[in-house]
DNA sequence: TGACGTACTACGTGAAGCGTAGTAGTCTGG
DNA sequence: CCAGACTACTACGCTTCACGTAGTACGTCA
């Protein structure tokens, strides 16, 4: 359908490198804030081999880049391609969810 | 925030198993028949190891169960645990997406 | 000054995705 | 009537990633 060599490179695993993606959608953040972040909007715990371990790849794939280094903070900021792969994750997201919803018969949706 | 055990070590990987839920959600199928549908309604291909290593999975999970083999078919059906891991699992996914396009700013929404 | 929070790096393990190959029955057409 | 396509799996192996644990180091606050 959609499903670009890229997007299949790196959208095949779990889901942190979703949960950072959308974590940086609106602005960057360094990986510790972006742990927290996370935590906030997702109620999921990374932990740190987790978490880097995705943000390096993100930034190999070219999804993230890293900004100027402060301290010790190493803030990454979402990419042209993160924000497209990123907006198609969401849309192939909902559809599966509306799928799931409809045959299930009328779940009761309520997301705060 | 929810996560129960039962949830958390199968959702861990990637998505086979939710696509497999959603198809058997209305119906019972046998795994070709599965692939078939996957293929239709999420435009993914799911080669022979994935998907019966996922059944496998999900079957020693209980979240699906077998039914009678007839002839060399074996049609799975979901249960009643199945059910509610697959409607947690929408819902977070249409949770995740909203955060997801709300970040990115109005994504123009269109599933088919 | 020592406990706590911040911000990472390094490393190892196990599980799962994914593909390839192989088996076997059925069904269709030339 | 037999070759090829479709159906329906099993078995195996590779590679990647999630995940955890441990460790380092800096700042701060009591």
């Amino acid at each position: 359908m959609n499903d670009t060599a890229a997007t299949k490179s790196w959208r095949r695993p779990n889901d942190p490198s979703v949960l950072i993606l959308t974590s940086l959608a609106d602005g960057a953040k360094h990986g510790y804030a972006l742990s927290k972040d996370i935590e906030h909007f997702a109620g999921v715990v990374l932990s740190p081999g987790t978490l880097y371990g995705a943000i390096t790849r993100l930034e190999e794939s070219g999804l993230i880049e890293p900004e100027a280094e402060v301290d010790r903070r190493r803030p990454y900021r979402i990419t042209g391609a993160g924000s497209i792969a990123l907006a198609e994750v969401v849309v192939d997201m909902a559809r599966l969810a509306a799928v799931g919803s409809q045959r299930l018969g009328a779940v009761t949706w309520r997301f705060a």
